[in-house]
DNA sequence: TGAAATGTTGGGGCG
DNA sequence: ACGCCCCAACATTTC
């Protein structure tokens, strides 16, 4: 007699190694079904975006193939997360579904619904942490108040110690049969016309190429990182923010990758570059920690006055912008990048997400909308962060009289001007002096250079000095009111 | 995890 | 030798 198995349910957790609830499942001794439903409905109004589907193609493709090496498989349905997994319990005789915790205010809504209605029917429900360092609703103030600025919040944190190991990947016992699944090609993530090439280029998603990409940074970039992280043209960031929206790789092995003291030997400068890239890994959790606690801020500013901001939409230049075509180069490179690899390097986020809002006077909402749809890390807490951030709105945010020069962010963090060159090529042949504001350069530069503004290279699509001028008024309307209820 | 305006200082050219 | 101006370099404040 064999025991009922037991349902894994994969959702972001899209690994085998230090997984909790497949960990827990094996350690019990039951065979294991792995399953994933595709149920982007109950994501509403944030279902993943074309380049997440894309992602999420591939990264599920890998998860079976591991799991096939190992004899077992992925079992993928669509429909309604609880009508599948009562499906699956019927037909397998399973008696426990376990899975990893997700934070994303629908999300977790939808998860506490549906393990209240298994276990009302007798079913074994556990779910583990894994996804974040800290869990959101245990982190707060001395005034048992959630954190709304990083510095302490991190200071809070860091005082917790170190996370626990990340567990080995486990043993898995197979069920007698497996029930049926899905093609993964019937959840159409795939696009329809073939653009994905840039993407394929750029990434390996799945476990593998997760940990490829961790390790690799572990051994070189995060070295320098305190150096070279502020220079799109090179390769000083880790990349392996698609890995971790996708729980590919974990937080806690990344921590425990880079983390300084761990027996080998490193100079102050690089344990200071360590620290310096797991503070950003806790700007993560800082992200998940405010959405958690404040759900209304994707759609919404956390500081209320902004709510009556003179915002002016136009969908024209709201267009240039995500077409890479407002004439300033650090901007479009920027754009194009993120078009062509559905990513975009930090630096150049914060430069356009300010332009966007602040020399074009665009809602910070369209900005994360488009984010959104093409980024393939696109994750809801660090995208409604980074945008509030930016336009000045969220917690611990940039005041808003903060407006990025998009010229002398160009001089300051692509000093030879090779990111520009590479993604905005009508106009490499400029000398880096002009090649952050060509509608500057004298005539017989341009003409040597084969640029002719407003022909194959557009001209700006505002005047810095006019644009800050009249953000800073705009800023003027709602400066007094009160910023929160 | 700014930028621009304004203030201060100090060296050098020059009458 | 001296005052004056210019200006770079740096610091402070303001948006």
């Amino acid at each position: 007699m064999t025991r009922p198995p037991t349902l894994v349910w994969f959702r972001r957790d899209l690994r085998l190694e230090d997984n909790a609830a497949l960990d827990a499942a094996s350690g019990g001794g039951s065979p294991i079904i792995p399953v994933y439903i595709h149920s982007p409905a109950e994501e509403k109004p944030w279902e993943p975006g074309a380049a997440s589907c894309w992602w999420l193609h591939h990264s599920l493709e890998r998860l079976d193939a591991s799991l096939r090496k190992r004899h077992s498989r992925l079992v993928i349905r669509k429909g309604g997360s609880l009508r599948e997994l009562t499906r699956l319990i019927e037909e397998t005789g399973a008696s426990a579904v376990y899975w990893n915790r997700l934070y994303e205010p629908a999300l977790a809504a939808r998860d506490k619904q549906l393990e209240e209605q298994l276990r009302r029917r007798g079913i074994e429900v556990r779910t583990f942490p894994g996804h974040l360092l800290w869990e959101p609703s245990l982190i707060l103030n001395k005034q048992e108040r959630p954190f709304q600025v990083f510095t302490p919040f991190w200071k809070h944190c860091s005082a917790i110690g170190d996370p626990p190991e990340p567990l080995p990947p486990p043993r898995l016992r197979l069920p007698e049969r497996w029930p049926d699944g899905e093609a993964l090609e019937s959840l159409g993530l795939l696009p329809r016309i073939d653009w994905a090439g840039g993407l394929r280029e750029a990434w390996t998603p799945g476990e593998d190429g997760g940990r490829e990409r961790l390790d690799a940074f572990a051994r070189e970039t995060v070295r320098d990182y305190g150096e070279t992280r502020n220079f799109p043209g090179t390769e000083g960031t880790s990349r392996l923010s698609p890995h971790l929206h996708f729980g590919e790789i974990t937080p806690r092995q990344v921590w425990h990758a880079v983390r300084p003291g761990g027996g080998k030997a490193s100079g102050r400068g690089e344990a200071a570059s360590a620290w310096s890239w797991l503070r950003q890994i806790a700007w993560r959790e800082f992200s998940h920690h405010l959405l958690h606690h404040f759900p209304h801020t994707p759609e919404e500013p956390l500081r209320e006055n902004f709510r009556d901001f003179p915002w002016r939409r136009n969908s024209s230049r709201l267009k240039a912008w995500q077409q890479g075509r407002t004439g300033y180069p650090v901007v479009d490179a920027g754009m194009r990048e993120l078009w062509a690899t559905g990513w975009m390097h930090n630096r150049v986020r914060m430069i356009v997400a300010s332009f966007l809002v602040k020399h074009l006077l665009i809602p910070w909402q369209d900005g994360a909308r488009w984010f959104w749809d093409t980024l393939v890390d696109a994750d809801l807490a660090n995208n409604t962060m980074g945008w509030q951030w930016t336009a000045g709105c969220g917690a611990d945010a940039a005041p808003f009289f903060r407006v990025f020069n998009p010229i002398t962010q160009g001089e300051k963090f692509d000093p030879d001007g090779d990111y520009v060159r590479r993604w905005v090529p009508e106009i490499r042949l400029l000398p880096t002096t002009h090649l952050f504001k060509p509608w500057e350069a004298p005539g017989h530069v341009l003409s040597e250079a084969d640029v002719h503004p407003g022909k194959n290279y557009p001209l700006p699509a505002v005047d810095h000095n006019e644009a800050r001028t009249a953000a800073l008024l705009a800023f003027e309307e709602i400066k007094g009111r009160p910023s929160s209820r």
